[in-house]
DNA sequence: CATTCTAAG
DNA sequence: CTTAAAATG
């Protein structure tokens, strides 16, 4: 019942700049069962996805066109929650959570921390808040976790490496929080499939990163109770200056 | 010697985008002897129009990015003078005059009343300081004042006179003063070219209103001591909200 | 509705 | 460099 269901996480920053970019035929290319969005960075548009079929649930920020996330899926959605329970957090719209034939699809939007020090304060205390959140997801059953985390783990995963060891999003604190968290009990499956090509699903639009492939993934689909089969970067979408990350879902056995 | 100057006044709304959408080659065309801008929205550029032989003077506001004021010539400036002497409305840069073959050309951005009470009571007090500067000016010897009023004369001036009544612009005293200023010796040539054809000079971005031209004139090239032998609006640029305002000039005899 | 600026990324 | 909003027109 849950062979062959098609996951996507996409930051689109800006659904309506993706919208005018061609969200929308994309979309109907490759018909996602669920579809995890962050920096939605506009009101709710529940009609304009429910047009194609799409049931959804959303969780802006309190500033309007900031931050924001939305979980779409072709299938209804079910016990859906928002947010971390964390005021601060909550008020930008980072987290949303629904059961999607009996399998938690929580979308994420980790803070930046890239512009300024107050901000990379408040991302690493969201880093503490996610575990704690985590630890009772995996508790309640299967779950697929997709989104931005703002952190690039490994070497591999970032084009410079070298030059960006002091830079927000590679910091050794933030690497090492990564490896912890994921011993939380959650798969990180992209090089089981992707190996050791850069596969990356964000680049910088400054200069020409995007030509020179010079990005870093910090966009993750992380599973528990439930196994990814196949996963890959959609590089070509262009929709975004993310890439939309998709993988297939299938049962535990 | 003055016989032939073709002297332009346009509104560009943001220099920059009106150069984004081809001034250049539109001044390239025209070859106007004097261009008297508003609306410059940007810091001075000089070089930009001294690649194409022109001097140029300017008077930005203080603030970024809003009003500004410049005169553009193909021969000398001399006597450059910027604002009023009132240091509330010069902040805003919206005054400046050189002379240019013995002709004091002035580029002139009256504030827009529409934004609210307090900005129509600024724009009321403008009226009456530009009467102050303008006896003087005229004493000084020929002139041609031109820019964006801000204030449609006559019903004829306007698209929608009967509805605009009580709008900034078209307010009895806005047109009684324009009535009164222009007694104070400048001559508004307008309608003895372009008679009663509609002739706007600006028209809003809202609606359709320039395909539907339901548009204002509130764009003026007056003049003393010399006489504008013909004048026209050219409404075909498209390279701003307003349409740039031409007439020719010749001695008073 | 268009422009520019700012905050954020 | 890009998005969106805010102010201004």
């Amino acid at each position: 019942m849950l062979g062959g269901v098609r996951v996507y996480t996409f930051n689109v920053n800006g659904l309506r700049s993706a919208l005018r970019k061609g969200l929308l035929p994309w979309l109907e290319q490759h018909r996602p069962d669920v579809l995890l969005l962050q920096e939605v960075r506009a009101d709710p548009m529940p009609e304009v996805f429910g047009a194609l079929g799409y049931h959804s649930a959303w969780h802006p920020a309190r500033k309007p066109g900031y931050s924001g996330v939305a979980v779409l899926a072709r299938h209804p959605l079910e016990g859906v929650q928002t947010g971390f329970g964390d005021e601060a957090l909550d008020d930008e719209g980072r987290l949303i959570v629904a059961t999607v034939q009996g399998v938690q699809c929580a979308s994420l939007y980790l803070p930046s921390g890239s512009s300024g020090e107050a901000r990379q304060q408040f991302k690493d205390r969201s880093l503490g808040v996610l575990n704690t959140w985590t630890v009772a997801a995996l508790q309640r059953g299967p779950l697929v976790l997709g989104g931005d985390f703002n952190v690039a783990h490994q070497r591999i995963d970032l084009h410079n490496w070298r030059g960006n060891q002091n830079s927000s999003g590679f910091l050794p604190h933030e690497r090492a929080w990564m490896t912890d968290f994921l011993g939380l009990g959650l798969r990180d499956s992209h090089r089981d499939h992707l190996g050791e090509t850069a596969a990356y699903t964000w680049w910088s639009n400054r200069g020409n990163a995007y030509a020179n492939d010079v990005g870093w993934r910090i966009d993750y689909l992380l599973t528990s109770g439930v196994r990814l089969t196949n996963l890959w970067v959609d590089r070509a979408a262009r929709l975004s200056d993310h890439a939309p990350l998709g993988g297939q879902l299938t049962p535990l056995a």
